[in-house]
DNA sequence: TATCTATATTGACGAATGTCGATATACAAT
DNA sequence: ATTGTATATCGACATTCGTCAATATAGATA
């Protein structure tokens, strides 16, 4: 298989700010909104984000991401994939070494659901 | 006790937007966002401060939170405790009722990590 | 081929989470 | 005081989560 299991692209999130309609949050649209912000209510995921954010061209290889969360080698490789799975960053190989990229776009619909 | 368990104050996040800094998230403060974020990211608990923000006053009875969810009374008061540990929502008591009311403030803060 | 390195997956474990029914508490009104 | 209503807490349960050690896989190099 190409893609991980539940990839969530940017159109699955159609309210984008919980007030776009008028109408309250229905159940099916906070289950996404809440798949979404459950990638991110970790602390590790969170240190990860901020690395990739302040990396150049917002890229690094994971071989710079797991010392400096102080985490084993499989737990960082495992929130990488919530990430991924999130659509919150992309996995690309280059040689033997895994890179992992900012989706930005991804990282705005966070921010717009609380304005 | 006057307080819920463990009440977090908008000085606790001294790190407003990830890279307020210049440096990558320490453990600490990973922790502190993880926090509030992790009260958000429930379906319920989105449906809950969709429904809050809509209302005139920004704020609710739990009577009338109850029945939109679809969840059991004790469910509700559940989320609503740990909104109101993130210091999310304040509860005041009327009469016998509940009124739940939004802190601006505190999403103010999630927002302003995605950017 | 064989070997080394980087990353991913598996399997297991304790801890935390979401839910409910039953019960307790707080307040109002008789 | 008693009864009724609104909300909170308790206890239990299944499920999910974060973590690691062990192992598997992919790619580079010899």
């Amino acid at each position: 298989m190409s893609g991980s299991s539940t990839m969530l692209v940017l159109e699955d999130i159609s309210a984008c700010g919980p007030n776009a309609t008028g109408a309250p949050l229905d159940r099916t649209s906070a289950e996404s909104m809440a798949v979404l912000l459950k990638a991110v209510a970790d602390p590790a995921r969170l240190q990860l984000l901020s690395i990739l954010k302040q990396a150049s061209n917002q890229q690094a290889c994971v071989c710079d991401l797991t010392a400096p969360l102080g985490l084993s080698q499989p737990t960082v490789s495992h929130h990488l994939k919530v990430l991924a799975d999130a659509g919150l960053v992309t996995r690309e190989r280059r040689g033997s070494w895994a890179w992992f990229t900012l989706v930005p776009a991804q990282l705005e619909h966070l921010k717009g659901f609380f304005e």
